[in-house]
DNA sequence: TAGCCGTTAGAGTGATCTATCTACAGCCCA
DNA sequence: TGGGCTGTAGATAGATCACTCTAACGGCTA
């Protein structure tokens, strides 16, 4: 398993990598085994090696590392521009851009599958409702360290991600980038308001 | 075709129904056409008699016709409200109450439709982009009403979709109503904002 | 060199998928 | 009474689904 000369990753973390790309795109239910493994390029067996669980399992993977992998990336943009209204900003371009750089396939890495198996598996709702709540917990920080309320910091961080959500289904829907760009000035006014004092 | 004596809608009409109701909770790929037609209690050879187009062109009647009927149904909680503010607190609540009062399942009838095809097949991904633009027609046309100029109105209805489309993904995950009510007072403070000639 | 174990290999299972097929039941109008 | 149309009925095709199985390969330690 150790691989010397080969210069790619291993099995394991292809497979995830196919399959996280695969659930982003066409959803959970309509994204099939093999397809997944002929995606990656490994063998069929493997798959059952790594996850045992089979598919279940290995979407909860998908859902529990991408999740904090994006949240990693958006707390990056936002912690590297000079102020909150900047964040804002680069936060909600950078979900645009990245909209448009995917052929408007990829924004929200749990999106899809959250809707999906909400109803249908319990497992997965919960692995999707964790990362959601890391989210709001996260940006949620980031506006209590700036001096705003925790119960106002709360209202506005779900405030936020359901707007980054929403406006990724719209312009998903609608393969351009209008209600993105909008949300985000809307959500730079709200933090503005919140901070003059209401 | 005329039913006579029996007391329920006929068989084209149940077949729709069901397959609307199974397409919000469970969405498209993993909701099968038997059980479809075993949830209508409507023969098998109907569906494709009734919809020769199948699972596709079942799924587009579901999105064209539910659309509207919710839109229809939010204009008229819109309208009974006595102010805009109102309005806008009843829309939001009523969200929240209907995802609860159908045990975290039902909230927008298509929004996991609009997810899982948007990548995935045009005609689809086309009746979902009509609907969601009559959405925002419509509520743009309400904030124009009220003399708001129409740049800013489309910004608010883009931001307002967005905002229960996200807090409908969130709550759904977490089974909980807590974004769509918060949700619900920034768009309140925001259109207040708007109108008090930002 | 011998043996071990993580990994690869792919055929095969049973279930389920969408869709098509032929046959026929009941009703309207001629 | 007879022809034609709408809708019902269900078997079946052919593909694909997730998953399991046994066997063997290959680099490692003993």
């Amino acid at each position: 398993m150790t691989d010397l000369a080969v210069e790619q990753p291993p099995t394991k973390e292809r497979i995830r990598a196919a399959a996280a790309d695969l659930f982003h795109r066409k959803g959970y239910a309509a994204t099939g085994i093999k397809e997944i493994v002929t995606t990656a390029s490994a063998p069929f067996a493997s798959l059952y090696h790594f996850y045992p669980g089979g598919k279940v399992e290995l979407a909860e993977t998908v859902i529990r590392t991408s999740g904090p992998m994006f949240q990693q990336l958006v707390e990056l943009v936002w912690d590297a521009a000079p102020d909150l209204e900047a964040s804002l900003r680069a936060v909600f371009d950078g979900a645009a851009m990245t909209l448009e750089a995917t052929d408007y396939a990829d924004a929200c890495p749990i999106a899809v599958i959250a809707l999906e198996v909400a109803s249908t598996n319990e497992v997965l709702r919960v692995a999707t409702d964790d990362v959601f709540a890391a989210w709001v917990g996260s940006l949620t920080g980031r506006f209590t360290d700036v001096g705003i309320d925790a119960a106002a910091a709360r209202s506005l961080a779900l405030t936020i991600i359901a707007l980054l959500e929403g406006g990724f289904m719209l312009d998903r829907a609608a393969r351009r980038t209008e209600a993105l760009p909008a949300a985000g000035e809307q959500a730079v006014r709200l933090v503005r308001l919140e901070r003059s004092g209401r």
